[in-house]
DNA sequence: TCTAGAATAGGCATTATTGCTTACATTACC
DNA sequence: GGTAATGTAAGCAATAATGCCTATTCTAGA
């Protein structure tokens, strides 16, 4: 059984939704929401496996809920459905985690198949969708294998240190180099990495091995 | 060859070790340093394997200048060589990463063999100190299996999306509460956890595996 | 019913970090 | 001899995190 809700603000779509799913033999439709909000309440409360997603919601975006979502509970699966075929639209999509992402025009059964698709692990794309994919994935192709890049021996050593939870000031003094030196190491490897925080900076120390014992 | 560096800033006894070590043939001795500055400097410059560390430094304590240099240089082993034989540095020798400790009354033939087993990986304590150890042992059975803090769900959620690099502030906005509260809550963690900073955490949540994708 | 834990939130102070910018010395390479 | 990269350092401002404290609400369990 797969357990699905609903974050749509349209009633009458939503309504269309759940009498659909409720013909399904196995899928669950557990309700609607409106909001974030009460998206966060409803996955806290229940085990929900897919949410379908839309896109165009009042005030909040649907693909930052989607991050939000996809953040606190990786096994659920999101599926976009949009009346949008911007390719912005849809790469954001695929970015912020969406499993899947089919058009409002879509019929029933590719919805579905949509849904079976995701909550097994694959992903999912309308046939309109699927094409504005391929028309635009070549522009997209960057490198995915950020393991490449050059740290200087210097910004090695303060990102190890920073990853062992000693603080700036204690790096400076650790090295015999003043504070303003380590920030300025840090804001160059914030950049070089080009993570946000020093979150982003540990992580990244992990991934590439520069500390082994967690 | 086995590349070693004295850290000691007693001129006679560094002297001493200093003949001992040219008339070994697998080991080479590649100076003497008076401070941690000058240890760091030599530790960039060369490569060294085994340093031999006395504890008792002037101002700079040398287990500071252990933690440190193991920190930044796992390979590099550190032998301590002491002239105390309490309990308390000795553990805290242990807990910052030396791989030995010899007395200084402890013979030659002790420290070469010292030398040659923390190179070799192993760890290297003489006779008096192996003891002292065992005394002591069974008070310091802390649990090392610190996989068993428990979270609340709450302070699960938030951990995920601090590891996630979202600020308090983002935090907030996605759960709909307080920054205050996501404070308190961070605070909280530090404590539980047992860890100084965001550092620590990011580090925690990747162990319990709340975080898979770094 | 009383209590402990959990989640919420605020006050207040201090320290840490990030963002943007400039500058200078050294080294290495063309 | 010029140039780029690296390591060093700082000014200045804003935001974020940490430390310590109190307090309220709600719920589950004794």
């Amino acid at each position: 059984m797969i357990n699905t809700i609903v974050v749509d603000d349209h009633q009458i779509f939503s309504d269309g939704i759940k009498s659909i799913l409720e013909q399904v033999d196995d899928i669950a439709y557990m309700g609607t929401v409106k909001s974030a909000q009460a998206l966060i309440r409803a996955l806290e409360q229940t085990q929900i496996d897919v949410i379908l997603m839309d896109i165009s919601l009042g005030d909040e975006s649907g693909l930052d809920i989607t991050k939000t979502v996809k953040s606190l509970y990786p096994d659920c699966q999101v599926l976009i459905l949009s009346m949008h075929t911007e390719q912005e639209y849809i790469f954001k999509a695929l970015e912020v985690g969406a499993s899947g992402y089919i058009l409002k025009e879509s019929g029933m059964e590719d919805m579905i198949k949509a849904i079976r698709a995701v909550h097994n692990g694959d992903s999912y794309y309308s046939q309109e969708v699927s094409s504005i994919i391929v028309k635009g994935a070549h522009k997209k192709s960057k490198s995915l294998d950020h393991m490449s890049i050059q740290l200087t021996p210097r910004e090695t050593e303060i990102l190890t240190l920073i990853a062992k939870e000693f603080t700036n000031a204690e790096i400076a003094a650790s090295l015999f180099i003043s504070i303003r030196t380590v920030d300025s190491h840090r804001r160059n490897l914030l950049d070089k990495i080009g993570v946000k925080n020093t979150v982003g900076l540990v992580k990244h120390a992990i991934k590439v091995g520069l500390i082994t014992d967690l």
